[in-house]
Parts: C-alpha cells; sequence; structure tokens
DNA sequence: CGACGGGACGC
DNA sequence: CGACGGGACGC
C-alpha cells in the first residue's frame, strides 16, 4: 500500500487514492495546478508537446481511464510512418522498497497519468529486486506530472527514503530535452537544494539543482542548477555570478556554465552553454568582474503603467511564452529539489524567440514588453528581495543547526528534512499559507542575500524606514507561520481534514517507528501558492511546487488563507473555551500554559489579519513601494531582516507550543473544529 | 534464432 | 575556489 501524501489522512481508510478523497474541489492534487502544465504560464518556458490544453484534469479512474489521445501505436515498435514512435515516457523510480511489488507502485503513479506498465528491476539471477523500477507513462506529461507529484514525496512502505522519480536515463535526450547546466559556487552550506533554486527560479524554471557533498554528506559548498534553455542559464548568470551573496557567505555565488566534461553527453550538445551562446554579448563571462550595465533598465517598469496586475492580458500567464520551436524541457530532472514541472508551451506572442528572457523578467513581466532578462539595474539581490521566496518553513530549520526544531516528531524523520508532522511542508510545499510570512523564526535563509541581512541598505526607492516599521511584528510571523504550518490543510480539505491532520500529528508523534517519512515526506496538505512582490511592487503568486507564477491570485491561496483564519479563530476559540473552563487537566506537559499560547495565537492572528489585507491593495507602486506601503513590505521584512530582533522568542518553542496546544485542542475536541 | 555482458571518458 | 548524484533495464 501506499502511504499517501497526506499520510495521516488516509491512515487506516486503506484508499490508495489519497488525493481524491476529499472533496476539494477538483484541484486536489496539487500536481496539476490549473491544468497541469498546461496552459498554465510560468515564468519559465514551457515546452508544448501536446499542446497547451489537454489534460485538465484527469481524474484517474480507476482502470486505464485516461489514455492519452491516442497514441495508436502498437507497441513500440514504431509504425513505419509515424514520426514519433513513441510518445511514451519512461521513469525510473529508485528508493523502492525491495519488497514493493507492481500494486503496490501503479496505484501511485495513476494517480499522475496512463501508466502503460510499471517494471520492477530485479536482479536477473537472485531474483532479488533492485530497489527501483522503471514506470512507462503514455506521454511526457503525465510523466512530467509524476514527477512534479512524487519525486521525493513519498515513501512506500518499507522504504528507507522518498521515491526518487526521474527519466530514466536516455529519455531525456529521446524526447528531444536538453539541459543547461551552470556550475554554481560559495553557496552557503546550509543551503538547501529548495532554497537554491528559489534563488535562480526567477530566470526560469530549475529544472534540476544539486548539491555537491563530501564523504559526510555535507555540502562542499557547490553544485549545479539545470535550466531547460539557454536563456534562462544565461540570465541566471548575468544576474547572480559575482552578485549575489547567500546569507552567511563571504562571497557572491559563482555561475557559469558547468564544465561538460562529465555529465554532458554532447560537448558541442546543446548544454554547454559558453560555445554556443547568444551573441548578445551577456554572456557568461563570469570571470570578467565587469559590472554589466544592461542597457536598460529593463527590470524597471518600463512604464509602471503599462502593466499592472490588473492588465488584461498577461494576467493571466506571466511567464514567458515559450517558443514552442524551443526544445521543451522534459520536466523536472526529478532532481532534489522537490518537484519541478515541464511545461507547455504557451503561446506567447510576446516573446522573442531567442534570446529572450525567462522569467523573472518575466515575472513581473510586465506587459507586453518582454523584458530583456539582465536584471537590470535592480541587482538580483533586489530581486530576489523582491522575489523572497518563501519563507519556507523549513527554510527555518535548516540553518539552525544549534537548536533545531525541538519538536520530538521532527527527531524522527530521521533523514532529512522532515516535515512537521502535521504536514508542514517539508518538502515540496513549502509555502506556508500566508506565504507572506516569510520569515520563520529566526533562522532565516541562506537564500537571503546578505546585503538584506545586515547591511539594510534601501535599495532604490525603498527606504529604510518603511523596513522597519513593519519590522515590529517580526516577531509572530514565526509563531504564526508554525502555526500555520501545523495546521495548514489542504486547501481542499475542510474541517475534517484539520481534524485528520491533527490526529496525523500526534500519532507521528507517538508512532516513531512508523513509516513516518511517507507521512512526513509526504507533505501534507498546504497551499504550494505564495504571495511575492515584484521589484515594481506588484504582487505575484509563485508555486513552489509547479513553479508556475502569475499574477492573479489564485483561488487556491485564497482559500486557503481563509481556511487559515477560521483555523485560527476557532483554536483561539477553542482555547478560549478551554481556558474557562478550566479544563487543564489534560494538559499535555508540553502545553506551557495555554495563557501563553492564547497569547501567542492572538498575536499571530493579528498578524494574519494583516497579511490577508496586505494582498488586497493593489500597490501601484512606483519603483517600490513607499515606506509608508505596508503590504508588501511586511512581506518581505518580516521573513528577513530583522531576525534577530527576535531573538527573544524562540520560535521553536513557540511552534513547539501550539502545536502542543493545537494537538490538545483536537483531542478534546471530537467534534467540530 | 539469441537473452544480460562489457568498462568507466581523462587533466 | 567547490566540478558532477544516483539506484538503472524486465517483460
Amino acid at each position: 500500500m501506499i502511504i499517501p501524501r497526506v499520510g495521516p489522512r488516509v491512515r487506516g481508510s486503506g484508499r490508495h487514492h489519497p488525493y481524491r478523497g476529499g472533496g476539494g474541489g477538483g484541484d486536489g492534487p496539487p500536481d496539476y495546478p490549473a491544468g497541469g502544465g498546461g496552459g498554465v504560464g510560468g515564468p519559465s518556458y514551457r515546452h508544448g508537446v501536446d499542446g497547451p490544453v489537454g489534460h485538465g484534469h484527469h481524474v484517474p479512474m480507476g482502470g486505464g481511464q485516461r489514455r492519452s489521445s491516442g497514441f495508436s501505436a502498437s507497441g513500440r515498435g514504431g509504425s513505419p510512418d509515424n514520426v514519433e514512435s513513441s510518445n511514451f515516457a519512461k521513469l525510473f523510480v529508485g528508493s523502492v522498497p525491495r519488497t514493493a511489488t507492481e500494486e503496490d507502485i501503479r496505484p501511485l503513479f495513476e494517480e499522475h497519468g496512463n501508466v502503460i506498465e510499471v517494471a520492477l528491476i530485479k536482479d536477473r539471477r537472485t531474483g532479488q529486486q533492485q530497489g527501483c523500477c522503471f514506470v512507462k507513462y503514455a506521454t511526457l506529461e503525465d510523466a512530467d506530472r509524476a514527477i512534479r507529484a512524487l519525486h521525493n514525496q513519498f515513501t512506500l512502505p518499507g522504504g528507507h527514503g522518498p521515491i526518487q522519480v526521474r527519466y530514466a536515463d536516455g529519455e531525456r535526450e529521446r524526447l528531444g530535452a536538453v539541459e543547461y547546466k551552470l556550475f554554481v559556487g560559495s553557496l552557503n552550506k546550509q543551503a538547501t537544494e529548495k532554497e537554491i533554486e528559489e534563488i535562480f527560479a526567477p530566470y526560469g524554471r530549475v529544472e534540476d539543482v544539486y548539491i555537491m557533498k563530501d564523504d559526510m554528506k555535507q555540502s562542499r559548498g557547490c553544485g549545479f542548477v539545470k535550466f531547460s534553455h539557454r536563456d534562462m542559464a544565461s540570465a541566471a548568470i548575468d544576474a547572480l555570478n559575482g552578485k549575489y551573496t547567500m546569507r552567511g557567505c563571504d562571497q557572491p555565488l559563482t555561475v557559469r556554465f558547468a564544465d561538460p566534461k562529465k555529465g554532458g553527453p554532447a560537448f558541442g550538445g546543446p548544454g554547454y552553454g559558453p560555445r554556443s551562446q547568444p551573441p548578445s554579448g551577456l554572456g557568461i563571462k563570469p570571470t570578467t568582474k565587469r559590472r554589466i550595465t544592461y542597457s536598460s533598465s529593463a527590470w524597471h517598469p518600463p512604464s509602471p503603467r503599462s502593466r499592472g496586475p490588473s492588465d488584461g492580458d498577461r494576467s493571466s500567464k506571466i511567464g514567458a511564452p515559450t517558443p514552442s520551436s524551443l526544445p521543451g524541457s522534459l520536466g523536472p530532472l526529478g532532481g532534489p529539489t522537490n518537484g519541478s514541472i515541464p511545461g507547455v508551451v504557451l503561446t506567447s506572442s510576446s516573446m522573442p524567440q531567442q534570446g529572450f528572457s525567462p522569467s523573472i523578467a518575466q515575472v513581473p513581466l510586465m506587459g507586453q514588453q518582454v523584458l530583456p532578462l539582465q536584471k537590470p539595474l535592480m541587482s538580483p539581490k533586489h530581486l530576489q528581495q523582491s522575489l523572497q521566496m518563501h519563507p519556507l518553513p523549513q527554510s527555518s530549520v535548516p540553518y539552525s543547526q544549534g537548536q533545531p526544531l525541538q519538536a520530538p516528531m521532527h527527531q524522527q524523520l530521521g533523514q532529512m528534512q522532515i516535515p512537521l508532522s502535521g504536514g508542514l511542508g517539508s518538502f515540496p510545499q513549502a509555502a506556508l499559507p500566508g506565504q507572506q510570512l516569510v520569515g520563520i523564526g529566526g533562522q532565516l535563509p541562506a537564500s537571503q542575500p546578505l546585503m538584506q541581512q545586515q547591511q539594510q541598505q534601501p535599495p532604490l526607492g525603498m527606504s529604510t524606514t518603511g523596513q522597519q516599521q513593519l519590522t515590529a511584528p517580526t516577531s509572530l510571523p514565526s509563531c504564526f507561520s508554525n502555526l500555520s504550518s501545523s495546521v495548514q490543510h489542504p486547501v481542499s480539505s475542510g474541517p475534517a481534514a484539520v481534524t485528520t491532520a491533527a490526529v496525523g500529528s500526534s500519532v507521528v508523534g507517538a508512532t516513531p517507528s512508523m513509516p513516518v517519512s511517507s507521512a512526513m515526506t509526504a507533505g501534507p496538505p498546504t497551499c504550494n501558492w505564495t504571495e511575492h512582490t515584484s521589484p515594481e511592487g506588484y504582487k505575484y503568486y509563485y508555486n513552489s511546487m509547479t513553479k508556475e507564477s502569475k499574477w492573479e491570485k489564485p483561488e487556491e491561496l485564497s482559500l486557503f488563507e481563509q481556511q487559515q483564519q477560521q483555523k485560527l479563530q476557532s483554536l483561539q476559540k477553542s482555547a478560549v473555551s478551554q481556558l474557562q473552563t478550566q479544563t487543564q487537566p489534560q494538559l499535555p506537559p508540553q502545553v506551557q500554559s495555554t495563557q501563553q499560547h492564547m497569547a501567542q495565537l492572538q498575536q499571530a492572528q493579528g498578524q494574519m489579519q494583516i497579511r490577508q489585507q496586505a494582498p488586497t491593495q493593489q500597490l501601484q507602486p512606483a519603483l517600490y513601494q513607499a515606506p509608508g506601503a505596508v503590504s508588501n513590505q511586511i512581506t518581505q521584512d518580516l521573513g528577513y531582516g530583522h531576525a534577530q530582533a527576535r531573538g527573544a522568542i524562540d520560535p521553536a518553542r513557540i511552534q513547539q507550543g501550539l502545536q502542543a496546544a493545537q494537538e490538545w485542542i483536537w483531542k478534546n475536541k471530537p467534534a467540530g473544529t
């Protein structure tokens, strides 16, 4: 059986399809956000293999439901005339328990596409399974979805870690994908792949991130980041090389095309950037430290007005259109990152075919103008800042070696990242609901540029003051975020889910031995969308799982926030009532004091409201928001910036306390939340 | 018909 | 200042 992502939820139910259950509106599975890569634009490119549309929602039903549009080909032998003899996309799946059977695996994969075959690899002689298998999907889209949804997200019963889902050797090539690999040096050794991904995400969908590690599995401070298009890679180099310094590092990142030596098949292959670079000159001259001054400040709002979030067309997709001609990306390589997505093409007219800038630039893409990628004045730092992606829950934990979360549950998770039991976010989705909350506990994500950490130089237009103002609430965000995380539930889930989740949490804590990993790994439901602010001050939304970005606020997020809010309130009420009732006897030891929690809750709530309101406003940011513009600022400032200030409060504790409180509450309140 | 072997870029 | 993970082919 498979342990579903929503572990707790499924436990005992015996269903194999955790996703579908909830009732949430059809968007249950995080995987196909709005149509899987179809049509949704993102800052990244999408390849269009089969049209953007297409598999909107495929609800996998029991049997061989969706056969993708015809692929008539008989087995594979290749029909004579058909150029594409096989649309099949074979995935290699690692970390499969040797005891697993096809029945354990297939259902999981069928959730994401038409599975043509599942082949467990076993030793020819001994018959012993090798701990891996191949899953063949009818289409590349299906395969992409599966990778996004499953890679590193599920641990099969008996498994020692989450399954690894990537294209089988040669598949990418066979399907025409190419990748552009960048070598990235001077990484904060504490940085997670996810954080690195976020740093590069603005320039295009990151297909894979690999951190080089030593024998002890410690980061060596360098790694590789892959993009599917050269322009993305080039844009990242231009924007980050020598310019972006990760938090805690003394030197800025080194970002250059990786040596083709080992990994890259073709030398002249598409992958090796340097040689085939665009004449544009932006180049890759990483070594040259010369600051590139791009002609324009492309990134600046060409005309602030030209595009606003309200603008019509681009509103739907920020992504850069991908020239269909470009080789599509196959999707995530299944890297360590959590998911990724491939995309689909977009139509976009606005993009130049070749050197346009990918993403981020597009994120805030203004109207039709294609922003050249080259980052303009704004140094990437700013960009980053504005993007300031997530304060992922995990981010909060990572760097604090000293005092990681003390919650017991975490420890059991053992391996790497463990999400909070409730499912906070662990891997994949990290986005917290309020996303805006950014910072989490005192720990800053490594991705934080140095500059912001301490030197608070207001970037253009940004006033320090503004930042500071917002800082005040800082201490809470952390709790809030944690709280939310723990409480978080899938957007689709209702109160019931909550309950479950809660249960799950406790269960986890209590049952160390169980395949926690799966439960944990399986990210609990959370909303993968997070709100961000472009340099110009416009808000946009980024889905950490699908890597899509858009101007409009996804209803998923809205719902999510609503739920959060509700949760909070109910929680608060519960707490209150409890207090009044004086039913404290059962309070677990961990719970320090109801009152305390209450206070925290209130604070958190207060925070929340602020955040929620913020989104509403549409800034008309001139460049950056004025000091007075609170909304976005909050987001940014809260998270980073003054982490130290909050030192007084130990996030871990608070979190823990809240968690305990929640559990307690839930336990004592069987029925409604 | 025939059915899992070969070996690891090279400074 | 660090340079490549990581398991891989059965019907």
